[in-house]
RNA sequence: GAGCUUGUAACUCAGCUUGGAUAGAGUGUUGGCCUUCUAAGCCAAAAGUCGAGGGUUCGAAUCCCUCCAAGCUCGCCA
């Protein structure tokens, strides 16, 4: 605002023998100057402080009323810095603000306000959520689609057209045993009467816990212990398994602790001792596999028992393994068409029910992609043939494909892509990447480099987000040396990995294979009951009824449908993907600790206003004001921070951090608020002060709805 | 062992891209403010070795190096 005066600074401390070039900063308060520069900057050998109070007697620039020095305190040997502070005179400052905020009032209550056209005609691609579909949407999924979502949002509006796709993981092994467990309690009539996503939870959990045990009870030959053939592990069972573990475990630290007392190991015991370590952390693991999931077995069998019995009934009947694996094998080859619509049937019953919740969360789809899909189209295959020529590729001896490639492969990938340094995850080797398994079936990253190359085909975008856990980053980054060499460095240069951390819950673990989870539909119907409870109380000191007619009911749970979405959305934004976060529901849940119901309820504030001026004074906003009556250094700020959401936007999208537009949504609501109380609007002085006040009232309004609206999060008019 | 991420107030986190005054918010604590446009609000106070050490610089939470701690990854799982 005020860099007019850069350019007379320069030039005078230029004429009198000072080389330099000073930018303009922001002191910390007003009441010290409208800007300063640093002296110690340029003040060389000169000691700061008496060069600064030369300046202060000699310098001389129309405009500037005012010149003084600051020096901060010393630290030990070091000097302290020193400002020069200007000050402007008055009517100069009053003409500068009046049309620095004449030109942005103007921009904020226009169309064109929060929508950049940066990309236009471009097209992108937001994959995200991708949830296995077996078993509902938790909180840590819910974190993935409101990140993907918003997002979404962002590069919106920077100009592009965004598809949002969702890709459907229904050839897993996971997927097969929650197939054949649905296909046993169909059989057996089982029709679910809850929600069906929660309903398959629990059929997977239970599968997933004869599937593990199988597992385990297939290694007992091997280990000389006598066990049944069936899918219970039974105490005298895990007695035998424990006290081989037991003995092993013993060995193994026996040997370890013998290593360990080597002064000066040489490099051969040096590796041994990490590989008995290996070993020890995985019998460790093992063993107290056994344990968990004796225990998960008759917890499973308490908390679902009908449906449990039924599923231990059918299973007991086949081998579970070997039929999973059969239906695996039938479906991703598509050979089998009863089993095709099995699986079918299944995940669509899934995708409808996560469509319903993502729904509430005011989260919607364009595509969903199906893993079968891409296997069945040959093309994973094709990509495999190709790159099993490659030079890179190693000779397993079999139908196995697995690529190595060296260092100078990441040095070209930056040279043709222009990706950084920064933009690579690995130093030094790269991990080798199998395609395909040596039985000749692909691997999930081959699929992967499949779907990609379709994604870019169908749509031709020019990037493509990927919103997937850090944990990730590996096999993310690895898609792209593949993409390299099959001729695609644009797609290897489009491709990008929205990494975000977990979500842990404060006091609640979360896990699939026990079916305990806070699942996103609790999520949301916590939050609107906790809602309700609030209004009704705030309403009853306001001495507002409760709403005693359909419409009004309508309406109140059109308020809290939006006060949820706050509640819900705003935790899960509001902090920088790379963080992991412990979420607290309780929290949450508390209005008064949680900032989305607090901007919307500054929103609705703004909007109180504006409708009483309307309804009592019969005016509404403008752009076209006498501002020179409100216009101060506080008024000023407010209009500021609006005029930035431009740099905002594109700094979250630079940045991949929605995080920034919560925290800019959350200031603007507190000097809002801040405002509120400091200027009465329908009380002004005068009808000229009201009218303008009105308008950044309006301004105000404006830029907390745009904003919440990026966040996904609705703004009401009254809450 | 290697790579990535994180470490700032009692708690949850901004600030680091582009170095600059007394390091900012929210929550919690303490004390005020409802006859005035919605108190889901406002005002005030207390609270910090910016993980540790070193370096670069006139100046470091910010840049560089080393170390420490936590999480994740390093599968013919997806």
């Amino acid at each position: 605002m005020y860099s007019y005066f850069e350019k007379p600074i320069n030039d005078y401390l230029n004429k009198i023998g000072i080389d330099t070039e000073v930018q303009l900063m922001s002191p910390p308060s007003v009441e010290l100057g409208d800007f300063c520069i640093v002296i110690n900057k340029f003040a060389g050998k000169e000691d700061p402080e008496e060069l600064a109070n030369k300046l202060v007697d000699t310098i001389d620039i129309e405009g500037i009323d005012k010149v003084s020095t600051f020096t901060t305190k010393a630290k030990k040997k070091k000097k302290g810095i020193v400002y020069l502070n200007f000050k402007l005179d008055e009517k100069s400052k009053k003409n500068i603000q009046t049309s620095f905020f004449e030109k942005n009032i103007k921009y904020i209550l226009s169309k064109k306000y929060g929508h950049l056209n940066v990309n236009n005609g471009k097209t992108a691609i937001v994959e995200h959520t991708s949830a296995n579909p077996i078993s509902p949407l938790h909180v840590g999924n819910i974190r993935n689609s409101v990140h993907g979502d918003t997002l979404a949002r962002i590069l919106e509006r920077t100009g592009y057209r965004v598809y949002r796709h969702f890709y459907v993981n229904d050839v897993g092994l996971q997927v097969s045993f929650v197939v054949v467990g649905y296909e046993i309690a169909k059989n057996a009539g089982v029709k679910p009467v809850i929600k069906f996503d929660i309903w398959l939870g629990q059929v997977y959990a239970i599968m997933n816990c004869f599937y593990t045990i199988q597992t385990i009870k297939s290694k007992a030959e091997n280990y000389g212990i006598n066990i049944k053939d069936d899918y219970k592990l039974h105490n005298n069972e895990v007695l035998q398994f424990n006290s081989y573990y037991e003995l092993k475990i013993k060995d193994t630290k026996t040997k370890l602790s013998e290593l360990e007392k080597i002064e000066k190991p040489a490099r051969e015991d040096k590796k041994t001792i990490r590989e008995l370590k290996t070993k020890l952390k995985k019998l460790i693991d093992e063993k107290n596999e056994v344990g968990k999931y004796h225990q998960t077995f008759d917890d499973l069998k308490s908390r679902f028992s009908d449906l449990f019995d039924i599923l231990y009934t059918g299973v007991s009947k086949i081998d579970l393994i070997e039929v999973q694996t059969n239906y695996h094998k039938a479906y991703e080859k598509k050979t089998d068409e009863r089993i095709v619509s099995l699986f079918k049937e299944v995940t669509l019953w899934v995708l409808s029910a996560f469509e319903w919740t993502l729904n509430r969360y005011n989260i919607h789809f364009d595509q969903f992609d199906f893993e079968s899909d891409i296997s069945w189209s040959g093309l994973p295959d094709n990509i495999i043939d190709k790159l099993a020529k490659s030079e890179y590729a190693k000779d397993t001896g079999d139908l196995g494909v697995r690529l190595q490639y060296p260092k100078e492969a990441i040095n070209k990938l930056m040279k043709e892509t222009g990706l950084t340094k920064k933009d690579i995850p690995i130093k030094g080797e790269v991990p080798d990447l199998q395609l395909r398994r040596s039985n000749g079936t692909a691997l999930y990253a081959a699929k992967d480099i499949a779907y990609s190359i379709k994604k870019f085909e169908d749509k031709d975008p020019e990037v493509i987000y990927n919103v997937i856990s850090t944990e990730q980053s590996l096999p993310q980054f690895q898609l792209l040396l593949p993409l390299l060499e099959l001729g695609y460095p644009q797609y290897a240069k489009g491709l990008k990995h929205y990494a975000y951390e977990l979500v842990d819950l404060l006091g609640r673990p979360m896990s699939g294979r026990m079916a305990a989870y806070v699942t996103a539909d609790a999520f949301y119907d916590e939050t609107f009951i906790r809602s309700r409870m609030a209004k009704r109380e705030s309403d009853g000191k306001r001495e507002i009824t409760p709403p005693s007619s359909p419409e009004e009911w309508a309406n109140e749970n059109r308020i809290l449908h939006s006060v949820t979405l706050a509640s819900t959305r705003y935790p899960l934004i509001d902090k920088s993907p790379t963080r992991r976060i412990v979420l607290d529901i309780d929290q949450a849940l508390d209005f008064r600790r949680n900032p989305g119901p607090f901007i919307q309820y500054a929103h609705a504030r703004a909007c109180g206003i504006l409708r009483n001026a309307m309804e009592q004074k019969k005016i509404k906003p403008g752009w076209k004001n006498n501002w020179e009556l409100i216009v101060d250094d506080y008024t000023l700020e407010i209009i500021k921070h609006l005029a930035e959401i431009d740099d905002t936007i594109l700094r979250s999208r630079k940045n991949l951090d929605p995080a920034v537009i919560a925290t800019w949504c959350f200031q603007l609501a507190q000097m809002f608020m801040k405002f509120y109380e400091k200027y009465p609007v329908l009380k002004s002085e005068n009808k000229d002060i009201m009218k303008a006040r009105l308008s950044v009232i309006k301004a105000i309004q404006m830029g907390i709805a745009t904003g919440l609206d990026i966040l996904g999060i609705p703004a009401t008019d009254r809450l």
